[in-house]
RNA sequence: CGGGGAGUGGCGCAGUUCGGUAGCGCAUUCGCUUUGGGAGCGAAGGGUCGCAGGUUCAAAUCCUGUCUCCCCGACCA
Protein backbone atom coordinates (compact mmCIF):
# COMPACT_ATOMS: atom_id res chain seq x y z
CA UNK A 1 0.00 0.00 0.00
CA UNK A 2 1.13 3.38 -0.58
CA UNK A 3 2.61 5.21 2.41
CA UNK A 4 3.02 9.30 1.88
CA UNK A 5 3.30 9.90 5.45
CA UNK A 6 6.38 9.93 7.26
CA UNK A 7 6.69 7.97 10.64
CA UNK A 8 6.40 10.48 13.12
CA UNK A 9 9.07 9.44 15.48
CA UNK A 10 11.25 9.30 12.54
CA UNK A 11 11.10 12.83 12.18
CA UNK A 12 8.65 14.95 13.39
CA UNK A 13 9.39 18.00 11.38
CA UNK A 14 8.77 16.18 7.70
CA UNK A 15 5.97 14.38 9.44
CA UNK A 16 4.15 17.30 10.04
CA UNK A 17 4.62 18.65 6.70
CA UNK A 18 3.19 15.81 4.88
CA UNK A 19 0.06 16.18 7.20
CA UNK A 20 -0.41 19.24 5.95
CA UNK A 21 0.84 18.09 2.52
CA UNK A 22 -1.52 15.44 2.48
CA UNK A 23 -5.07 16.80 3.90
CA UNK A 24 -4.59 19.65 1.62
CA UNK A 25 -4.42 22.42 3.86
CA UNK A 26 -1.87 24.76 2.86
CA UNK A 27 1.57 24.79 0.94
CA UNK A 28 4.74 27.57 0.80
CA UNK A 29 4.11 30.61 -1.14
CA UNK A 30 6.59 32.33 -3.66
CA UNK A 31 6.84 34.81 -0.88
CA UNK A 32 9.42 33.47 1.70
CA UNK A 33 7.81 32.39 4.76
CA UNK A 34 4.02 33.29 3.51
CA UNK A 35 1.87 30.36 3.53
CA UNK A 36 -1.28 29.93 1.34
CA UNK A 37 -3.97 28.45 2.92
CA UNK A 38 -6.27 25.95 0.71
CA UNK A 39 -9.51 25.36 1.05
CA UNK A 40 -9.29 22.29 3.42
CA UNK A 41 -7.61 24.45 5.49
CA UNK A 42 -9.28 27.86 5.38
CA UNK A 43 -12.89 25.62 5.81
CA UNK A 44 -10.97 24.48 9.33
CA UNK A 45 -10.03 27.90 10.07
CA UNK A 46 -13.60 29.18 9.37
CA UNK A 47 -15.17 26.91 11.23
CA UNK A 48 -12.20 27.40 14.57
CA UNK A 49 -13.33 31.38 13.80
CA UNK A 50 -16.95 30.87 14.08
CA UNK A 51 -16.74 29.12 17.23
CA UNK A 52 -14.60 31.69 19.02
CA UNK A 53 -16.59 34.34 17.12
CA UNK A 54 -19.82 33.19 19.27
CA UNK A 55 -17.51 32.70 22.75
CA UNK A 56 -16.78 36.85 21.87
CA UNK A 57 -20.25 37.66 21.38
CA UNK A 58 -21.28 35.97 24.43
CA UNK A 59 -19.14 37.47 26.40
CA UNK A 60 -20.44 41.23 24.90
CA UNK A 61 -17.95 41.86 22.54
CA UNK A 62 -18.50 43.12 18.84
CA UNK A 63 -16.51 43.25 15.81
CA UNK A 64 -14.49 46.05 13.87
CA UNK A 65 -11.98 46.84 11.54
CA UNK A 66 -9.26 49.00 11.98
CA UNK A 67 -6.33 49.49 8.89
CA UNK A 68 -3.14 47.29 7.76
CA UNK A 69 -1.20 50.73 7.61
CA UNK A 70 0.18 52.06 10.73
CA UNK A 71 2.28 55.70 10.52
CA UNK A 72 5.41 54.90 11.76
CA UNK A 73 5.30 57.53 14.38
CA UNK A 74 2.54 55.34 16.31
CA UNK A 75 5.11 52.72 16.84
CA UNK A 76 7.33 55.10 19.12
CA UNK A 77 5.00 55.93 21.58
CA UNK A 78 5.07 53.23 23.68
CA UNK A 79 8.89 52.37 24.31
CA UNK A 80 8.50 48.86 25.44
CA UNK A 81 5.99 48.35 22.46
CA UNK A 82 8.36 49.45 20.03
CA UNK A 83 11.64 47.30 21.45
CA UNK A 84 9.55 43.93 21.03
CA UNK A 85 8.08 44.62 17.49
CA UNK A 86 10.81 46.83 15.89
CA UNK A 87 12.75 44.50 14.54
CA UNK A 88 10.76 42.70 12.55
CA UNK A 89 7.99 45.12 10.55
CA UNK A 90 7.29 45.14 7.01
CA UNK A 91 7.69 48.52 5.88
CA UNK A 92 6.11 50.50 2.96
CA UNK A 93 8.41 53.44 1.75
CA UNK A 94 6.81 54.73 -1.69
CA UNK A 95 3.38 54.61 -3.50
CA UNK A 96 4.29 53.91 -6.60
CA UNK A 97 6.15 51.58 -9.51
CA UNK A 98 7.20 52.56 -13.24
CA UNK A 99 7.56 51.06 -16.20
CA UNK A 100 11.20 50.65 -17.08
CA UNK A 101 12.63 48.32 -19.81
CA UNK A 102 12.19 44.87 -18.87
CA UNK A 103 9.71 45.36 -16.18
CA UNK A 104 8.90 47.70 -13.22
CA UNK A 105 10.50 49.75 -10.74
CA UNK A 106 9.76 51.31 -7.39
CA UNK A 107 9.63 54.81 -8.77
CA UNK A 108 11.68 57.26 -6.49
CA UNK A 109 9.41 60.06 -6.60
CA UNK A 110 6.58 58.57 -4.96
CA UNK A 111 8.91 58.13 -1.85
CA UNK A 112 6.44 58.63 1.41
CA UNK A 113 6.74 61.73 3.46
CA UNK A 114 6.01 58.96 6.31
CA UNK A 115 6.84 55.40 6.35
CA UNK A 116 3.67 53.25 7.07
CA UNK A 117 4.12 49.97 9.07
CA UNK A 118 2.52 46.86 7.93
CA UNK A 119 0.26 46.16 11.26
CA UNK A 120 2.29 43.37 13.65
CA UNK A 121 -0.55 43.96 15.83
CA UNK A 122 -2.83 46.53 16.14
CA UNK A 123 -2.59 48.47 19.67
CA UNK A 124 -1.47 51.36 18.12
CA UNK A 125 -3.46 52.13 15.79
CA UNK A 126 -6.69 51.32 17.69
CA UNK A 127 -5.38 53.28 20.67
CA UNK A 128 -5.12 56.05 18.77
CA UNK A 129 -8.89 56.20 17.69
CA UNK A 130 -9.94 55.21 21.58
CA UNK A 131 -8.78 58.60 22.12
CA UNK A 132 -11.48 60.01 19.47
CA UNK A 133 -14.23 57.78 21.35
CA UNK A 134 -13.75 57.97 24.97
CA UNK A 135 -14.44 60.63 26.87
CA UNK A 136 -16.50 59.73 29.67
CA UNK A 137 -17.15 56.60 32.09
CA UNK A 138 -20.10 55.99 30.09
CA UNK A 139 -18.19 55.50 27.17
CA UNK A 140 -16.45 52.62 28.83
CA UNK A 141 -15.92 49.61 28.71
CA UNK A 142 -15.14 49.53 24.74
CA UNK A 143 -15.14 45.71 23.80
CA UNK A 144 -13.46 44.86 20.15
CA UNK A 145 -12.37 42.22 18.49
CA UNK A 146 -11.01 42.23 14.62
CA UNK A 147 -10.50 39.25 12.95
CA UNK A 148 -7.02 40.62 10.76
CA UNK A 149 -3.96 39.48 9.05
CA UNK A 150 -0.97 40.67 10.57
CA UNK A 151 2.42 40.52 9.48
CA UNK A 152 5.61 40.44 11.06
CA UNK A 153 9.34 39.89 9.55
CA UNK A 154 10.23 36.45 11.02
CA UNK A 155 13.63 35.05 10.25
CA UNK A 156 12.50 31.43 10.14
CA UNK A 157 9.03 30.14 9.68
CA UNK A 158 6.76 27.23 9.49
CA UNK A 159 3.81 26.58 7.94
CA UNK A 160 1.09 27.59 10.32
CA UNK A 161 3.42 27.58 13.22
CA UNK A 162 5.28 30.95 12.38
CA UNK A 163 4.17 32.30 9.10
CA UNK A 164 5.39 36.20 8.18
CA UNK A 165 1.95 36.94 7.30
CA UNK A 166 -0.62 35.14 9.32
CA UNK A 167 -4.96 36.03 10.30
CA UNK A 168 -5.83 36.23 13.79
CA UNK A 169 -8.51 37.79 15.95
CA UNK A 170 -7.39 40.92 18.42
CA UNK A 171 -9.32 41.61 21.10
CA UNK A 172 -8.78 45.10 22.19
CA UNK A 173 -10.40 46.71 25.19
CA UNK A 174 -10.66 49.39 27.28
CA UNK A 175 -12.22 49.83 30.97
CA UNK A 176 -12.20 52.36 33.86
CA UNK A 177 -10.55 50.48 36.53
CA UNK A 178 -7.94 48.39 36.85
CA UNK A 179 -10.31 45.20 38.07
CA UNK A 180 -12.62 45.31 35.34
CA UNK A 181 -9.23 45.65 32.96
CA UNK A 182 -7.70 42.52 35.18
CA UNK A 183 -11.32 40.72 34.91
CA UNK A 184 -11.19 41.17 31.36
CA UNK A 185 -7.93 39.48 30.59
CA UNK A 186 -8.52 36.64 32.61
CA UNK A 187 -11.61 36.28 31.36
CA UNK A 188 -10.59 36.01 27.85
CA UNK A 189 -8.02 33.35 28.97
CA UNK A 190 -10.87 31.03 30.38
CA UNK A 191 -12.20 31.85 27.26
CA UNK A 192 -9.08 30.42 25.05
CA UNK A 193 -9.01 27.64 27.50
CA UNK A 194 -12.57 26.20 27.34
CA UNK A 195 -11.96 26.50 22.86
CA UNK A 196 -8.80 24.75 23.26
CA UNK A 197 -9.85 21.70 25.27
CA UNK A 198 -13.55 21.95 24.41
CA UNK A 199 -13.44 22.12 20.95
CA UNK A 200 -9.77 21.65 19.79
CA UNK A 201 -9.92 18.47 22.57
CA UNK A 202 -6.43 20.05 23.32
CA UNK A 203 -5.44 20.33 26.85
CA UNK A 204 -3.74 23.04 27.93
CA UNK A 205 -2.39 24.64 30.90
CA UNK A 206 -3.31 28.09 32.01
CA UNK A 207 -0.44 30.74 33.39
CA UNK A 208 1.26 33.84 33.88
CA UNK A 209 4.20 34.50 31.52
CA UNK A 210 7.07 35.98 33.28
CA UNK A 211 8.70 39.22 32.51
CA UNK A 212 11.13 38.11 29.83
CA UNK A 213 8.32 36.17 27.63
CA UNK A 214 6.03 39.00 28.16
CA UNK A 215 3.84 41.19 25.14
CA UNK A 216 5.82 43.85 24.89
CA UNK A 217 3.76 46.60 26.35
CA UNK A 218 2.23 44.33 28.28
CA UNK A 219 2.13 44.56 32.51
CA UNK A 220 1.12 40.86 32.87
CA UNK A 221 0.43 38.30 29.76
CA UNK A 222 -1.62 35.26 30.27
CA UNK A 223 -1.39 32.82 27.69
CA UNK A 224 -2.11 28.98 27.28
CA UNK A 225 0.10 25.98 26.99
CA UNK A 226 -0.35 22.68 24.88
CA UNK A 227 1.74 19.88 24.94
CA UNK A 228 2.57 18.61 21.40
CA UNK A 229 3.02 14.72 20.60
CA UNK A 230 6.93 15.43 19.60
CA UNK A 231 7.52 16.83 23.74
CA UNK A 232 7.66 20.49 23.22
CA UNK A 233 5.18 23.27 24.14
CA UNK A 234 3.02 25.06 22.54
CA UNK A 235 2.06 28.84 22.91
CA UNK A 236 -1.45 28.51 21.34
CA UNK A 237 -3.05 32.13 22.79
CA UNK A 238 -2.03 34.97 25.01
CA UNK A 239 -4.44 37.69 26.89
CA UNK A 240 -2.82 40.73 27.88
CA UNK A 241 -3.01 42.88 30.81
CA UNK A 242 -1.73 46.38 29.51
CA UNK A 243 -2.22 48.24 32.17
CA UNK A 244 -2.53 52.16 31.64
CA UNK A 245 0.65 52.00 29.22
CA UNK A 246 -1.32 52.55 25.49
CA UNK A 247 -3.74 54.77 27.35
CA UNK A 248 -0.89 56.86 28.49
CA UNK A 249 0.91 56.65 25.53
CA UNK A 250 -2.13 57.57 23.61
CA UNK A 251 -3.66 60.30 26.04
CA UNK A 252 -6.61 58.32 26.25
CA UNK A 253 -8.48 59.64 29.41
CA UNK A 254 -12.41 59.80 30.59
CA UNK A 255 -13.96 61.83 33.12
CA UNK A 256 -15.12 59.59 35.83
CA UNK A 257 -18.46 59.88 38.31
CA UNK A 258 -16.32 61.94 40.96
CA UNK A 259 -14.82 64.24 38.36
CA UNK A 260 -11.57 63.33 37.76
CA UNK A 261 -9.89 62.35 34.44
CA UNK A 262 -7.95 59.53 34.56
CA UNK A 263 -6.44 57.54 32.07
CA UNK A 264 -8.14 54.29 30.90
CA UNK A 265 -7.09 50.16 31.62
CA UNK A 266 -6.68 48.05 28.84
CA UNK A 267 -6.37 44.36 27.40
CA UNK A 268 -5.42 42.93 24.41
CA UNK A 269 -5.86 39.17 23.52
CA UNK A 270 -5.40 37.07 20.30
CA UNK A 271 -5.40 33.54 18.86
CA UNK A 272 -4.07 33.34 15.40
CA UNK A 273 -3.72 30.45 12.58
CA UNK A 274 -0.82 28.96 14.87
CA UNK A 275 -3.96 27.02 16.53
CA UNK A 276 -4.42 24.71 13.32
CA UNK A 277 -0.90 23.95 13.81
CA UNK A 278 -1.43 22.68 17.45
CA UNK A 279 -4.86 20.79 16.36
CA UNK A 280 -2.19 18.75 13.80
CA UNK A 281 0.31 17.92 16.43
CA UNK A 282 -1.98 17.13 19.20
CA UNK A 283 -4.17 14.29 17.14
CA UNK A 284 -2.51 13.19 13.60
CA UNK A 285 -1.31 10.02 13.45
CA UNK A 286 0.92 7.95 10.60
CA UNK A 287 -2.32 8.15 8.47
CA UNK A 288 -2.85 11.76 8.34
CA UNK A 289 -4.70 14.82 9.75
CA UNK A 290 -7.34 13.87 12.78
CA UNK A 291 -9.70 16.88 13.08
CA UNK A 292 -12.13 16.87 16.24
CA UNK A 293 -15.58 16.41 15.14
CA UNK A 294 -16.97 19.71 16.67
CA UNK A 295 -14.21 21.63 14.27
CA UNK A 296 -14.23 19.11 11.05
CA UNK A 297 -15.48 20.87 8.03
CA UNK A 298 -17.21 17.31 7.30
CA UNK A 299 -17.76 15.12 10.02
CA UNK A 300 -19.00 12.32 8.75
CA UNK A 301 -18.12 10.75 4.92
CA UNK A 302 -20.57 8.43 3.05
CA UNK A 303 -18.55 6.27 0.55
CA UNK A 304 -20.75 4.20 -1.62
CA UNK A 305 -18.99 0.50 -3.10
CA UNK A 306 -20.76 -0.73 -6.11
CA UNK A 307 -19.57 -2.72 -8.94
CA UNK A 308 -21.33 -1.60 -12.58
CA UNK A 309 -23.49 1.38 -12.88
CA UNK A 310 -26.83 -0.60 -11.56
CA UNK A 311 -25.21 -1.63 -8.76
CA UNK A 312 -24.11 1.92 -8.28
CA UNK A 313 -27.69 3.47 -8.61
CA UNK A 314 -28.84 0.68 -5.85
CA UNK A 315 -26.48 1.93 -3.36
CA UNK A 316 -26.59 5.37 -4.14
CA UNK A 317 -30.22 4.93 -3.57
CA UNK A 318 -29.67 3.56 -0.44
CA UNK A 319 -26.92 5.93 0.59
CA UNK A 320 -28.97 9.03 -0.17
CA UNK A 321 -31.54 9.13 2.87
CA UNK A 322 -29.24 8.30 5.22
CA UNK A 323 -27.45 11.74 4.54
CA UNK A 324 -30.36 13.14 4.71
CA UNK A 325 -31.09 11.53 8.18
CA UNK A 326 -27.90 13.00 9.45
CA UNK A 327 -28.12 16.07 8.03
CA UNK A 328 -31.38 16.66 9.74
CA UNK A 329 -29.58 16.45 13.15
CA UNK A 330 -27.44 19.12 11.86
CA UNK A 331 -24.39 16.94 11.64
CA UNK A 332 -22.39 18.08 8.44
CA UNK A 333 -21.88 15.04 6.28
CA UNK A 334 -20.78 14.39 2.71
CA UNK A 335 -21.68 11.28 0.17
CA UNK A 336 -17.96 11.02 -1.92
CA UNK A 337 -20.25 9.83 -4.41
CA UNK A 338 -17.04 10.26 -7.40
CA UNK A 339 -16.95 7.87 -9.88
CA UNK A 340 -13.11 7.91 -10.47
CA UNK A 341 -11.63 6.93 -7.47
CA UNK A 342 -11.87 2.95 -5.73
CA UNK A 343 -12.89 2.99 -2.22
CA UNK A 344 -9.60 2.19 -1.08
CA UNK A 345 -8.29 5.09 -2.17
CA UNK A 346 -11.25 7.73 -1.11
CA UNK A 347 -10.84 5.66 2.56
CA UNK A 348 -7.02 6.56 2.46
CA UNK A 349 -8.09 9.86 1.19
CA UNK A 350 -10.55 11.11 3.78
CA UNK A 351 -8.14 9.94 6.75
CA UNK A 352 -5.58 12.09 5.64
CA UNK A 353 -8.12 14.86 5.66
CA UNK A 354 -9.31 13.98 9.22
CA UNK A 355 -13.05 13.23 8.08
CA UNK A 356 -13.64 12.05 11.68
CA UNK A 357 -16.49 9.19 10.98
CA UNK A 358 -16.66 6.90 7.85
CA UNK A 359 -19.39 5.27 6.59
CA UNK A 360 -19.29 2.58 4.24
CA UNK A 361 -22.15 1.50 2.13
CA UNK A 362 -21.84 -1.84 -0.35
CA UNK A 363 -24.51 -4.21 -1.47
CA UNK A 364 -23.06 -6.94 1.16
CA UNK A 365 -24.67 -4.28 3.46
CA UNK A 366 -27.64 -3.31 1.93
CA UNK A 367 -28.60 -7.17 1.86
CA UNK A 368 -28.24 -7.49 5.68
CA UNK A 369 -29.39 -4.01 6.02
CA UNK A 370 -26.60 -2.75 7.63
CA UNK A 371 -23.54 -0.12 7.35
CA UNK A 372 -19.72 0.03 7.95
CA UNK A 373 -19.40 2.88 10.63
CA UNK A 374 -14.89 3.56 10.87
CA UNK A 375 -13.62 6.19 13.19
CA UNK A 376 -10.87 7.99 12.13
CA UNK A 377 -8.97 8.90 15.56
CA UNK A 378 -9.23 4.80 16.62
CA UNK A 379 -9.22 3.77 12.68
CA UNK A 380 -11.67 0.71 14.32
CA UNK A 381 -14.38 -0.38 12.07
CA UNK A 382 -17.95 -1.97 12.91
CA UNK A 383 -20.78 -3.35 10.86
CA UNK A 384 -23.86 -1.87 12.77
CA UNK A 385 -27.52 -1.61 11.62
CA UNK A 386 -28.64 0.88 9.36
CA UNK A 387 -31.83 1.51 11.63
CA UNK A 388 -30.73 4.47 14.37
CA UNK A 389 -28.27 5.34 12.55
CA UNK A 390 -28.46 9.35 12.80
CA UNK A 391 -28.87 8.57 16.73
CA UNK A 392 -25.38 6.32 16.69
CA UNK A 393 -23.72 8.75 14.68
CA UNK A 394 -24.26 11.81 16.19
CA UNK A 395 -23.12 9.73 19.82
CA UNK A 396 -20.09 8.29 18.21
CA UNK A 397 -18.98 11.72 17.20
CA UNK A 398 -19.44 12.95 21.01
CA UNK A 399 -17.67 10.40 22.00
CA UNK A 400 -14.76 10.84 19.76
CA UNK A 401 -14.42 14.30 20.60
CA UNK A 402 -14.18 13.39 24.35
CA UNK A 403 -12.10 10.58 23.57
CA UNK A 404 -9.71 13.10 21.42
CA UNK A 405 -9.03 14.54 24.30
CA UNK A 406 -9.09 12.31 27.41
CA UNK A 407 -5.95 10.94 24.67
CA UNK A 408 -4.12 14.31 24.57
CA UNK A 409 -4.78 15.04 27.87
CA UNK A 410 -3.36 11.62 29.29
CA UNK A 411 -0.23 12.34 26.93
CA UNK A 412 0.30 15.61 28.53
CA UNK A 413 -0.07 14.11 31.96
CA UNK A 414 2.26 11.63 31.51
CA UNK A 415 4.90 14.18 30.17
CA UNK A 416 4.63 16.14 33.08
CA UNK A 417 7.10 15.85 36.03
CA UNK A 418 8.14 17.41 38.76
CA UNK A 419 12.18 17.65 39.59
CA UNK A 420 13.80 18.85 42.20
CA UNK A 421 17.91 19.39 41.52
CA UNK A 422 19.00 21.05 38.67
CA UNK A 423 20.51 17.99 37.50
CA UNK A 424 17.63 15.95 36.94
CA UNK A 425 16.43 18.77 35.60
CA UNK A 426 18.76 18.65 32.38
CA UNK A 427 18.26 15.28 32.43
CA UNK A 428 14.47 15.04 32.26
CA UNK A 429 14.27 18.51 29.86
CA UNK A 430 16.17 15.77 26.74
CA UNK A 431 13.15 13.53 27.37
CA UNK A 432 10.44 16.13 26.26
CA UNK A 433 6.88 17.28 28.21
CA UNK A 434 6.91 19.70 30.91
CA UNK A 435 8.25 20.14 33.92
CA UNK A 436 7.94 21.51 37.02
CA UNK A 437 10.70 22.76 38.85
CA UNK A 438 11.40 25.60 41.37
CA UNK A 439 13.01 29.13 39.78
CA UNK A 440 13.65 32.45 41.94
CA UNK A 441 12.32 34.66 40.07
CA UNK A 442 14.96 36.42 38.23
CA UNK A 443 15.86 37.15 34.74
CA UNK A 444 19.05 36.02 35.49
CA UNK A 445 18.07 32.28 36.33
CA UNK A 446 15.73 31.92 33.88
CA UNK A 447 18.08 32.90 31.13
CA UNK A 448 21.02 30.53 32.61
CA UNK A 449 18.64 27.77 32.06
CA UNK A 450 17.45 28.93 28.92
CA UNK A 451 20.52 28.62 27.68
CA UNK A 452 21.82 25.55 28.84
CA UNK A 453 19.10 23.50 28.24
CA UNK A 454 17.11 25.63 25.53
CA UNK A 455 14.26 25.03 27.97
CA UNK A 456 12.06 28.31 29.21
CA UNK A 457 9.42 28.86 31.39
CA UNK A 458 6.18 28.80 29.81
CA UNK A 459 4.04 30.34 32.70
CA UNK A 460 3.53 30.32 35.94
CA UNK A 461 0.41 28.25 36.36
CA UNK A 462 -2.69 29.81 37.30
CA UNK A 463 -3.83 26.45 39.28
CA UNK A 464 -2.71 26.63 42.99
CA UNK A 465 0.57 25.76 44.48
CA UNK A 466 1.30 26.27 48.02
CA UNK A 467 4.96 23.85 48.00
CA UNK A 468 7.74 26.49 49.32
CA UNK A 469 10.78 24.90 48.18
CA UNK A 470 14.63 26.47 46.82
CA UNK A 471 15.23 27.01 43.02
CA UNK A 472 17.19 24.26 41.32
CA UNK A 473 19.83 25.94 40.34
CA UNK A 474 20.76 29.01 42.92
CA UNK A 475 18.92 27.67 45.90
CA UNK A 476 17.49 30.49 46.86
CA UNK A 477 13.69 30.56 48.27
CA UNK A 478 11.16 29.62 46.02
CA UNK A 479 7.11 30.54 46.75
CA UNK A 480 6.26 27.89 44.10
CA UNK A 481 7.28 25.48 41.20
CA UNK A 482 6.81 26.82 37.00
CA UNK A 483 6.41 25.27 34.32
CA UNK A 484 9.34 24.49 32.00
CA UNK A 485 9.65 23.10 28.34
CA UNK A 486 11.48 23.19 25.36
CA UNK A 487 8.72 25.03 23.25
CA UNK A 488 7.75 25.79 19.61
C1' C B 1 23.09 35.84 10.09
C1' G B 2 25.85 30.79 11.08
C1' G B 3 25.68 25.20 9.84
C1' G B 4 23.65 21.38 6.51
C1' G B 5 20.79 19.91 2.08
C1' A B 6 18.34 20.80 -2.62
C1' G B 7 16.98 23.32 -7.39
C1' U B 8 15.82 18.38 -13.82
C1' G B 9 7.72 18.02 -17.22
C1' G B 10 2.10 19.55 -12.34
C1' C B 11 4.40 16.52 -7.90
C1' G B 12 8.43 13.15 -6.16
C1' C B 13 13.12 11.77 -7.96
C1' A B 14 17.44 9.29 -11.03
C1' G B 15 21.21 10.94 -14.19
C1' U B 16 26.53 14.90 -12.39
C1' U B 17 31.99 10.98 -9.95
C1' C B 18 34.11 9.68 -15.67
C1' G B 19 30.77 15.75 -20.74
C1' G B 20 28.01 12.73 -26.17
C1' U B 21 22.24 16.18 -26.97
C1' A B 22 17.19 13.81 -20.94
C1' G B 23 14.83 9.39 -18.13
C1' C B 24 11.71 6.88 -14.17
C1' G B 25 7.39 6.82 -10.71
C1' C B 26 2.91 9.46 -9.58
C1' A B 27 -0.53 12.76 -11.76
C1' U B 28 -3.01 14.29 -16.63
C1' U B 29 -5.77 12.78 -21.54
C1' C B 30 -8.03 8.64 -24.52
C1' G B 31 -9.62 3.35 -24.74
C1' C B 32 -10.92 -1.29 -22.43
C1' U B 33 -11.14 -4.04 -17.94
C1' U B 34 -11.90 -2.87 -12.72
C1' U B 35 -14.40 -0.98 -7.79
C1' G B 36 -15.23 -4.04 0.40
C1' G B 37 -8.11 -0.43 1.87
C1' G B 38 -4.25 4.25 -2.13
C1' A B 39 -6.56 -0.45 -9.51
C1' G B 40 -4.52 -3.11 -14.27
C1' C B 41 -3.19 -3.09 -19.38
C1' G B 42 -2.43 -0.27 -23.93
C1' A B 43 -1.64 4.49 -26.13
C1' A B 44 -0.77 9.89 -25.91
C1' G B 45 0.62 14.88 -24.32
C1' G B 46 3.98 17.64 -21.37
C1' G B 47 10.93 19.67 -19.63
C1' U B 48 15.55 25.86 -23.39
C1' C B 49 17.80 20.49 -16.50
C1' G B 50 17.01 27.81 -11.14
C1' C B 51 19.53 32.09 -13.64
C1' A B 52 23.98 34.48 -16.04
C1' G B 53 28.66 33.98 -17.93
C1' G B 54 32.91 30.72 -19.28
C1' U B 55 35.67 26.08 -21.09
C1' U B 56 34.58 22.55 -25.24
C1' C B 57 33.31 19.98 -31.69
C1' A B 58 29.69 18.90 -27.73
C1' A B 59 27.46 20.89 -20.96
C1' A B 60 21.98 18.71 -16.65
C1' U B 61 27.17 17.00 -16.06
C1' C B 62 33.33 20.81 -15.70
C1' C B 63 34.67 26.22 -13.97
C1' U B 64 33.06 31.23 -12.08
C1' G B 65 29.29 34.20 -10.38
C1' U B 66 24.32 34.71 -8.77
C1' C B 67 19.24 33.73 -7.11
C1' U B 68 15.73 30.76 -4.62
C1' C B 69 13.76 27.05 -1.43
C1' C B 70 13.94 23.39 2.61
C1' C B 71 16.01 21.53 7.37
C1' C B 72 18.91 22.65 12.08
C1' G B 73 20.31 27.08 15.25
C1' A B 74 19.96 32.52 16.91
C1' C B 75 14.77 35.74 16.95
C1' C B 76 9.48 35.13 17.72
C1' A B 77 2.46 33.96 18.12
Amino acid sequence: MAKHITNRKDDYSQWYLDIIKEAKLAEHSPVRGCMVIRPNGFALWENMKGVLDGMFKDTGHENAYFPLFIPKSFLSKEAQHVEGFAKECAVVTHSRLKSVEGGVEVDPESKLDEELIVRPTSETIIWDAYRNWIQSYRDLPILINQWANVVRWEMRTRLFLRTMEFLWQEGHTAHATEEEAVAETKQMLEVYRKFAEDYMAMPVITGVKTASERFAGAIDTYCIEAMMQDGKALQAGTSHFLGQNFAKAFDVKFQDQDGEHKHVWATSWGVSTRLIGGLIMTHSDDNGLVIPPKLAPTQVVIVPIYRGDEQRETVLEYAKPIKKELEAKNIRVSLDDRDNQKPGFKFAEHEAKGTPLRIAVGPRDIENNNLELARRDTLEKNIVSREGIADRVEELLSTIQNELFDRAKKRTDDSTREVESYEEFKKEIEDGGFIYAHWDGTDETEQKIKEETKATIRCIPLAPDDKTGKCMVTGKPSERKVLFARAY
